[in-house]
DNA sequence: CGAGGGTTTGAAGTGCATCAAATAGTGTGG
DNA sequence: CCACACTATTTGATGCACTTCAAACCCTCG
């Protein structure tokens, strides 16, 4: 456990929080604590009741649901910024889905009990929280568009897109990425099983000219992958309002 | 056109607008107008700014998307109840979906521009909508992990529960449903085609024992129905927060 | 009655899953 | 620094669920 003051720049520019005036969330921060948690690790369970809000300060946390059946689903793998079971908080059910460590990470954890009266006495966080919710509702319907529309390899592309960072959004030069965790967890994220994942990689190298090197991949023309990934979906790359970094 | 005050009361339970005091939402309706469209009719367009929320008064609306290459997703089809354009009036895009009338419908349509002041002055509007908003994500979750883990039969069977109204859930007598909408329509909805659609129904009518007239569906044992359908969900019917009629 | 859309049925094709096994990569203890 | 154990990833062969294409059927409505 260690205090949480030093993180304010971080949560203002990247969460709602920044709605805050810094008096406000430097007391909400002297509130809250900061824990490491390994890989594996849950941070709650399907089922548990929303005792506290946690916000990622570093690391990936994945949220799966898993069926009576035994098979598990990934909903999304989230990242720095992103406020785990504050949907749940407002839904005011339980949380409906396990949220896992998936890469090392640095959590933030805000008891629920301080949120009503934050809540109450500053508007402008209702109104910010109300607006990253709406986004992050969009992004899913984006993304159960995606599962109906797009086949393995489209999505895989579309996935790799949005590691291109926004400066190079445009550029016509090779870029280098690397993907944020493990292939097989990707493949999950992206609703495949790792066989097929590794296909449709290897069918995109093909297609276009990677160069893969482990977790690393360079992409020669992001243009041309573009073209090959936003086909069967609505949006025009950069198509994603919140982004996979 | 038409007034639309005497709403009121459909609107105090079935919406977020219930937060709001007598006085409020009679104001706001008197500044409201509902209309009736024809099936086929589009409320918006992807692309459209976000002029209005709609309410539905009565009949279902389908919400699409389009990909570049003109095939059509289906996000959801909604009735009574629903509130059209909220989430994008907050996330503060332009509509990311084309909402078309699937059966007539009556629409109440309010201007963008009386929200802001609303939610200023009635704190407990913002948190009614932001309740909404997080039951709603937490639907469409649930949506995504039946994509992953149900097959088509699974998910109609799914379907079909939630048709059943929640008096009789528990209920060992024969249950007599009538399909809300066009099976091709339903079909969509669920993500699969008008065929498998029907051959799924056809099977589930096998195993069931369904009787089918058209679109009046007798299930005979609710129970058997929910312990075919839920196999390979994570939740126990009932399940969803929101339901479909 | 006839036109046209909704629905069903059949036959064939396709993409992804599954099963199985090889290979690469990573961390551990010696 | 190496051998081992273990996991992640790849590759191949096969199966299955759903789609696609085609045609029949059915139902409603002018």
């Amino acid at each position: 456990m260690a205090s949480a003051i030093h993180y304010a720049a971080t949560l203002r520019t990247l969460t709602p929080l920044g709605a805050l005036p810094d008096a406000a969330l430097n007391t909400l921060l002297s509130q809250a604590h900061s824990h490491s948690y390994p890989k594996g690790q849950p941070l709650f369970n399907q089922g548990d009741a929303v005792g506290h809000v946690a916000i990622i300060l570093s690391g990936w946390v994945k949220l799966t649901r898993t069926s009576a059946s035994g098979t598990e689903a990934v909903l999304d793998v989230l990242s720095t910024g992103h406020i785990l079971g504050l949907q749940h908080f407002f839904a005011g059910t339980p949380h409906p889905c396990h949220a896992i460590v998936a890469e090392d990470a640095e959590i933030l954890s805000i008891s629920a009990t301080l949120l009503p009266p934050l809540l109450a006495q500053h508007p402008a966080l209702t109104l910010a929280f109300l607006q990253t919710l709406a986004q992050e509702k969009n992004a899913l319907e984006q993304e159960l568009e995606g599962r109906a529309l797009q086949n393995a390899a489209e999505r895989l592309g579309c996935f790799l897109l949005r590691l291109v960072p926004p400066a190079q959004h445009k550029s016509t030069q090779p870029i280098e990425i690397k993907l944020p965790f493990d292939k097989t967890l990707i493949a999950a994220r992206l609703g495949m099983k790792p066989e097929t994942f590794s296909r449709a990689l290897a069918s995109l190298k093909k297609e276009l000219n990677l160069r893969i090197n482990g977790s690393h991949i360079t992409i020669p023309r992001v243009g041309v992958l573009t073209k090959q990934s936003c086909a069967s979906c609505s949006g025009v790359f950069p198509c994603y309002q919140r982004n996979c970094r």
